[in-house]
DNA sequence: TGAAACCGCAACCTAATGGTTGCGCTATGG
DNA sequence: CCATAGCGCAACCATTAGGTTGCGGTTTCA
């Protein structure tokens, strides 16, 4: 076969993961995720002690994060608790998978094009 | 050792990532590292040609990600050529990974309690 | 020796983002 | 039964982000 027979179809389908790596960008999403990633439910007020930022400015992020699908809550009595949710986080290791893979075959086709 | 010991102690680590995750949040950044990661250095008109947005747009996009570390100039005679930079790649890979692994962590973690 | 290709700098605009304050609602639990 | 804990909604503000237009400066190469 053709070695660069389609240039442009390379791994184009990391786009989607965008708006994941877009919730992730962010200091304080990316400490509620990892935080929340330790396995425990846990309420607003909760994940906002300790923080500099207001109760408000932590539920605007975590509507962020729910958008992005990083999260989810879950109503228990009069506390919302909100939960991890590992799926969208595996699209993102996905993504950067295939751009790695990507750029090792580049790699690999470059030396392999020298030795000859 | 103790299994929850220091529960403030997990992967926080990541949170040095965000800048990165901020730089792949955005789908003409993310398309820029998936066509450079293909191997072969681009100049920017080149990397504009076939997209809707202007020669600057493109300019910015790439200072942001050069910011990022994801990629760097090296200049040609008169182009300036554009190559991907693997590193900061594998740093965002690695703390996906971490906090995957803390996710799982605490799913077995929960899994043992239930059966005990 | 110009015309054209390739690019940087700067000003400008609009919309989104991150954050705050203020208020009001609802469910508990003493 | 009523005070308080836990939230939601909405308005508001300042800053950043994404994008465009306009212009000027170098290399090349025909």
């Amino acid at each position: 076969m053709q070695p660069s027979a389609s240039p442009g179809a390379v791994a184009m389908d990391s786009q989607g993961s965008a708006p994941i790596f877009a919730a992730l960008g962010d200091p304080t999403r990316l400490r509620l995720v990892t935080v929340l990633g330790a396995g425990r439910a846990m309420s607003i007020t909760e994940l906002t002690s300790g923080t500099e930022i207001t109760r408000q400015a932590v539920t605007k992020h975590l509507q962020v994060l729910a958008a992005a699908g990083l999260v989810r809550d879950v109503k228990a009595g009069r506390e919302r608790l909100w939960e991890f949710e590992p799926a969208p986080l595996q699209e993102a290791r996905h993504s950067l998978d295939l751009i790695a893979q990507q750029w090792d075959h580049a790699l690999n086709k470059l030396k392999i094009a020298v030795e000859s």
